[in-house]
DNA sequence: ACGCTATTCTTACATCATAAGAATCGTCAA
DNA sequence: TTGACGATTCTTATGATGTAAGAATAGCGT
């Protein structure tokens, strides 16, 4: 056990363990026991010293949401640019599933890093070379970070809704959302991804400018913002 | 102005009334300003009275969410299913756009009201009179509704990264990630909005199990449209 | 008129982020 | 070796936070 350290006996912190250490606890007893205090704790260390290596609370926040990104696999070789968005978007889908504790912090205080800038920029030449324009590439991997995003927080479990009070025995109406309630129970969000991101991949094809096909049907050209 | 109430001077506190001060307290002065000593001193009340009409602050938070979701439109009419699924996600993201401070908390806890379900089952009857399977049909809705989540919440402002020390001059060394600042310049979060949203239901309609081609079909019939 | 209950206020406490400064160690110049 | 300095750590203290416990009041139904 750590013999106790004295006023300057140096524990060989660092910012990089620090977040690693928010991380971790994070992960395990979810994000209403990330107190300064209780970070510290786990790296037997108390508070204050923290505020060598990290200026806020806030701060160490952001870090912890670069941390996660640092974790995603960039992307591995040259093929095509729909295997290369598939990657991107499986990688970040992995990381965030693998620290659902985080996806809050994920989803309010978006990062870049390095890592995901190098990612990134790889993707944006497959596209390019694909015939995309580069602000449609750009547009495209932007978009499918998102959709990742809000993804994996549309699955934090719903709030049960229904105001406050519940005078009836159901939690909610079950049967007056019929179709809703059906569906609910058969599908499963983890083909729900993979669903929406083929569909998404098919949506980007089509929309490529450089593509020779006139507009095959139903839904015209982009555009027609209305509201 | 208010005379000071005394001990039980009815204010004529409501969940309602909280939930909308607290939204308002929100969008005015952001997230870190929600405390529940402030929200009361909005409505000229103590803290501890708050309690009286709500079980605790995440019960609060869940409330503002609630509330936010129920601003948003039912749609209107029958149209195609296309038309149905726009409607849909403007609407959403109308009401996310109108109150971006709030973003975070839609995100982190996303909620069923009564409200948003009825929408929900109208867009999905709308999907299935058009060749959809069920469960495909609550994908899609689901999958559309994530993507606007996402994508609000993408446009937060990315934090500088950087890990934390700049030796450099420059914040993130720009001229590494040729394409991607290229197209930062000239993209814009709400063009994207629209054009992934077409490319998603562009894909969606490839996806349908059964496709019957188009034409008048059934759904009750496409009335005039007007109102 | 009188008590009952819902509403409101008061007080109190543990916990939080963090400011200010004191203690200690490693290192390097002399 | 010595001595000073800077980096790291701990101590103490402050104001804010969520909320538990209970006291006071007003208006209601009887």
């Amino acid at each position: 056990m750590t013999a106790k350290r004295g006023r300057g006996q140096r524990a060989g912190l660092t910012r990089q363990a620090i977040l690693q250490a928010a991380v971790r606890l994070a992960d395990q007893e979810g994000l209403a026991a990330l107190s300064m205090r209780r970070i510290a704790a786990e790296l037997g260390v108390e508070a204050m010293t923290l505020y060598h290596h990290v200026p806020n609370k806030n701060a160490l926040l952001d870090g912890m949401v670069e941390q996660l990104l640092s974790e995603t696999v960039p992307p591995l070789g040259v093929s095509s640019w729909q295997e290369s968005l598939r990657e991107y978007a499986h990688s970040f889908l992995a990381v965030l599933s693998a620290h659902p504790n985080l996806i809050p912090l994920a989803a309010s205080r978006p990062a870049m890093t390095p890592q995901n800038l190098r990612t990134m920029e790889t993707v944006l030449e497959s596209l390019r070379s694909s015939g995309f324009e580069l602000t449609q590439a750009y547009d495209v991997v932007r978009s499918l970070a998102a959709f990742v995003l809000g993804h994996v927080a549309a699955h934090l479990d719903p709030i049960p809704a229904c105001p406050p009070d519940q005078p009836r025995g159901r939690s909610i109406d079950v049967d007056a959302y019929p179709l809703f309630f059906e569906a609910l129970k058969k599908s499963d969000p983890i083909s729900r991804f993979d669903f929406a991101l083929e569909a998404l991949l098919h949506g980007f094809d089509a929309s490529r400018t450089a593509s020779p096909s006139s507009g095959p049907q139903a839904a015209g050209e982009v555009g027609p913002d209305e509201r």
